[in-house]
RNA sequence: GCCGGAGUGGCGGAAUGGUUUACGCGAACGACUCAAAAUCGUUUGGGAGCAAUCCCGUGUGGGUUCAAGUCCCACCUCCGGCACCA
């Protein structure tokens, strides 16, 4: 018997696709649709993990399947071969970062040449190639002629020990990666491209995309779309003549803020500036303006200084009050102070709020510390208002005990109990504070108390029983701890008198049961409750209805929002996404080909001069000065002017390798052209693409930038879709055997190579595709006996190849085609683990019942796209001459599916008491007969009422 | 804190509102063997019972339904992303 060599066959078939170049994609095949499987292509790092293997092979799977499905499909690699740890490689050990790379990439195509993967290699795509970044080169051109890339000072991260800039990644918990030193905050010029012109469009577009929503919502999240209002407050020095001056549009001083949250513009008690604002630094200029002049000046620059590690690490508020200027609530006419504090950024809105405490967590955590008036304008309200409401100020109370109970009422009149919180009406001229204390007092008789909280005020409308009118209730909720036992008499009222009033201590889950369960006339004590347990007292942020507003009093917040910006304010949209900074001061990238020309300024290099091609260093330390090392090569910064030729310097930044990588999947469609980054009618064949599998950690970033990238070029009519991807998915993690990530430190890294070279590599593809789903994210632990279950079922697989029966039996017949149906279905899903466990089933079956030649070439034909090596040998060996992979994929006949037998569950009042086996589709008269039978002595003495019947399923008799 | 996603045997996981735990791993026992490995076979959610059989079981507590892992409400835990974004 011939043995199941994997390392002979998988060499031999890997070369012989190879030499009949079996995966050779054309351009089109006529009756064909062309399908692009497209995979992030890897950045060459020298080795390859299981965790390419997992991105590369499982998708082959898929490509496989959809080629035997009659489909033209491109599944395409490449590079993403610009980057920093070429450049560290280079810093570190003096290696030639082109030789480093293009040496790894060599390597890294032979192991990947190992999984048995279909990639096209003949549109392989490498981003550091002067034939690719050409293009990269042209195409930010065109986005430059149009106007949206321009330069800005922006801040890098900069390392003072080091002398150099720091990409993101190297910084670590706001400390340099290399020597620990703090990172700070440095200005630089830098290009950016206008991603926020497209925002409203990258939001809008995600809606009909074939995305998990998942993805969607983190974009969305990312480029945090909100829409607000902008509200000027007009400011007052203290002079008349001061006030009225007005600059050139003829207005008066004024600040502008964004919000969200118009209508809490009655409760703005203050306006916050933030120390970057223009305004300030006008002010901070005059000197006279601000009376603390100093203080302030001395806050702005302290802030300016402050690293994001220091921004992160102390959240607690800082401020200073703006003296000699005051601004004026647009609503109420009432004069507020104004703070300069750096918990307001500059970058986001107009770096400007008005601070409303009652309202926001941040504003009232600042208005506490710096005691500044807090007032409720939006109460929750718990019951919609009736007509005839009668107004009422009420106040009630949560009294604690130290034995983590809180004292309750119960109320009986009228044959009915209800339970409550002690409470009632606030009285003329108290606070709402004295007046809860009082009726604590009147109705308990307990005196003292301690840690007094106030929990918020929501807005009840009910029946009151008792008096028998609507009430229109305002209720306030405070928690009080009792001091000690001492008690007063109870004062009741005759009202109070009338219904027996008992008080009782509870635990307050027991408090919550039953004031969520009692009929309570009112319907403020619960989600008070709620707030106390939850501990959400102050300042309630949610949406409610407008208390303490003029006119706008009981209209709820969206309406309220509407109509005061429409009175106060304009409709203003913002967004938290900023600009792309595409400069990068390092070598290892594309050069930004643009000219600086002192009388020209910024000129683009001419089409016929590009590629701007990055020269040959020996020397790879950067500068010192923060400039990339190109800084050095007089030869590549010393140009003409493309313009007024005379003397101009070459840009020395390259681009962000998210540049290089936003459109790489367009050169696979016509990888080879020098005249063009791709010919039109080549693209059109392939975009958009039709999946894109990839991982998690570019749900953001490479996905929105490419996203961006694609619409700025369909705007330039240089592509026909507005979206570059149909579906997108991403893939799990694979974990190391201990579930922990792998990682050398741990010492659970599993060596594909390694597993190959024991097991194969069909094996590695299948126990991959096995381990859970593919279309899903979750992690996966790496099970090494689980590996070992793969490969026994190739070997069984392997072994029937010599036990074939001449004689067919029905039941192996069914069981091919129930598999081929569910691999059909299975497979576009990317189901590969339950697609895997049908073929097993049908192996068990075909083991224990025999199997005809003619069934196990179905067998083979839907295992090929698994495990590609195996299939294609034993193909041959059973006298086929041309590859399997060339295939066609099994149809199955849906009448053989079908069984001629069904077991019905037999069912007593739902629960499952027994089974009968009929032939299918059995009336239910035949099944209720038969299943009676089984079921007598739970129908005994009973009569059923009633029988639910699901053909070939289940009976269900209800006694 | 906010926004997503998920909680099912010893483990990875499966399940159009219809027998919870398919398939695989692990474990136990048996066959083959001098023996072991490999292979093959049987068993394998928990509890009670000699047994037939019964009870309980999909994070927790409620609800809808003849029937809930699946639908609704509240909560707990874990994972991922964002995080002073007004």
């Amino acid at each position: 018997m011939r043995s199941y060599d994997h390392k002979k066959i998988e060499q031999k078939w890997q070369k012989d696709w190879t030499k009949k170049k079996l995966y050779k994609t054309a351009d089109s095949v006529k009756g064909k649709e062309n399908f692009q499987l497209l995979v992030e292509f890897p950045y060459p790092s020298g080795n390859l993990h299981v965790g390419h293997w997992y991105a590369f092979a499982e998708p082959d799977i898929l490509a496989r399947h959809l080629r035997m499905t009659g489909k033209n499909v491109m599944y395409p690699i490449g590079f993403d071969a610009f980057g920093l740890p070429a450049e560290n490689a280079a810093i570190k050990n003096g290696l030639n970062p082109k030789k480093w790379t293009f040496g790894n990439i060599a390597y890294m195509k032979k192991q990947i040449a190992s999984m048995g993967t279909s990639f096209d290699w003949s549109r392989e795509v490498i981003t550091a190639d002067p034939a690719y970044y050409q293009w990269t080169q042209w195409l930010f051109l065109q986005f430059f002629k149009k106007g949206l890339a321009y330069k800005k000072e922006t801040a890098v991260n900069w390392c003072p020990k080091d002398k150099t800039v720091l990409a993101n990644e190297q910084v670590v918990n706001g400390k340099c990666e290399r020597c620990g030193t703090e990172v700070e905050q440095r200005n630089m010029l830098q290009w950016n491209l206008k991603i926020t012109d497209y925002a409203d469009r990258l939001v809008d577009d995600l809606a009909p995309l074939d995305w998990p929503e998942q993805i969607k919502e983190s974009q969305r999240n990312w480029i945090g779309r909100s829409e607000g209002a902008e509200i000027d407050f007009f400011l007052d020095f203290g002079d008349e003549k001061v006030n009225a001056r007005t600059d050139a549009s003829g207005k008066r001083a004024h600040i502008k803020i964004f919000t969200t949250r118009a209508d809490t513009l009655f409760g703005a008690t203050y306006l916050v500036l933030s120390p970057e604002h223009l305004w300030v630094k006008l002010a901070l200029g005059h000197r006279t303006v601000l009376k603390n002049n100093e203080e302030v000046q001395k806050y702005v620059r302290v802030a300016g200084k402050k690293t994001e590690l220091e921004r992160q690490e102390n959240k607690e508020k800082t401020g200073v009050k703006l003296e000699g200027v005051e601004a004026i609530n647009p609503a109420t006419g009432e004069k507020i102070p104004l703070f300069v504090a750096d918990y307001v950024l500059a970058h986001y809105g107009t770096g400007a709020i008005m601070a409303v405490p009652a309202h926001d967590e941040r504003d009232y955590e600042f208005a506490t510390k710096f005691k500044l008036p807090i007032r409720d304008v939006v109460v929750e309200q718990t019951t919609p208002r009736v007509p005839d409401g009668v107004f009422r100020k009420i106040g009630i109370a949560i009294v604690e005990n130290d034995k983590n109970e809180v004292l309750l009422q119960s109320i009986t009149h009228e044959d009915r109990v209800e339970y409550g919180l002690p409470g009632g009406g606030i009285d003329e001229g108290e606070t709402e504070e004295e007046g809860v204390i009082r009726e604590v007092i009147e109705e308990t008789g307990y005196t003292n108390f301690t840690n007094i909280r106030r929990i918020g005020t929501v807005e009840s409308n009910f029946y009151n029983t008792v008096r028998k009118i609507n009430r229109q209730a305002l209720a306030t909720c405070y928690a009080l701890r009792l001091k000690n036992e001492t008690k007063k008499e109870l004062q009741l009222t005759e009202l109070e008198k009338k219904v027996k009033i008992e008080n009782f201590w509870v635990s307050k889950q027991k408090a919550l049961e039953l004031i969520s369960g009692s009929q309570s006339n009112s319907g403020e004590d619960q989600p008070l409750f709620m707030r106390y347990l939850g501990d959400k007292t102050d300042p309630y942020t949610g949406a409610g209805i407008l208390i303490h507003s003029a006119e706008f009093d009981g209209l709820n917040s969206e309406k309220a929002r509407q109509k005061i910006t429409e009175k106060f304010g304009t409709k203003k949209t913002t967004y938290k996404m900023r600009d792309w900074v595409v400069s990068r001061q390092r070598f290892w990238g594309v050069p930004i080909p643009i000219i600086h020309c002192p009388k020209c300024g910024d000129v683009a290099v001419p089409d016929k001069d590009l590629p701007v091609k990055l020269p040959d260093l020996k020397d790879y330390l950067p500068t010192g000065d923060g400039k990339s090392p190109l800084a050095k090569v007089k030869s590549f910064v010393k140009v003409k002017c493309p313009q007024c030729k005379g003397k101009a310097e070459r840009e020395i930044d390259t681009f962000d390798t998210f540049v290089d990588s936003s459109w790489y999947f367009q050169r696979y469609s016509d990888p080879k052209n020098t005249k063009k980054f791709a010919d039109a009618k080549k693209l059109q064949n392939w975009l958009p693409v039709d999946l894109y599998s990839g991982g998690a950690e570019h749900t953001t970033v490479h996905l929105l930038y490419s996203r961006f990238w694609h619409k700025a070029m369909f705007d330039l009519g240089l592509v026909k879709d507005a979206e570059p991807y149909t579906r997108r998915m991403n893939r799990s993690l694979i974990m190391g055997p201990d579930g922990q990530k792998m990682s050398k430190s741990r010492g659970n890294v599993i060596d594909p190579d390694e597993v190959v070279r024991n097991l194969g590599a069909d094996t590695v593809r299948m126990y991959l595709a096995f381990i859970g789903p593919y279309n899903e994210v979750a992690s996966y632990p790496w099970n090494p006996n689980g590996v070992v279950g793969v490969r026994r079922f190739l070997e069984r697989v392997w072994r029937l190849h010599e036990r074939l029966s001449a004689v067919q039996h029905p039941l192996v017949e069914r069981a091919i085609h129930v598999c081929a149906k569910k691999l059909t279905e299975d497979l576009p899903q990317m189901k590969f683990n339950t697609a895997i466990a049908a073929m097993m089933l049908f192996l068990n079956e075909a083991e224990a019942k025999g199997i005809t030649k003619g069934q196990y070439l179905v067998l083979l034909r839907l295992l090929a796209p698994f495990a590609p090596h195996i299939t294609d040998e034993l193909w041959h060996i059973l006298g086929n001459k041309k590859s399997v992979h060339l295939e066609a994929w099994p149809k199955y006949d849906p009448k053989k599916v079908v069984s001629e037998e069904a077991t019905i569950v037999v069912q007593i009042n739902g629960k499952v008491r027994a089974q009968v086996q009929v032939a299918s589709n059995s009336s239910e008269a035949l099944v209720r007969a038969e299943a009676e039978k089984t079921v007598e002595k739970w129908l005994e003495g009973k009569s059923v009422r009633k029988v639910i019947f699901v053909p070939n399923r289940l009976i269900n008799f209800v006694v």
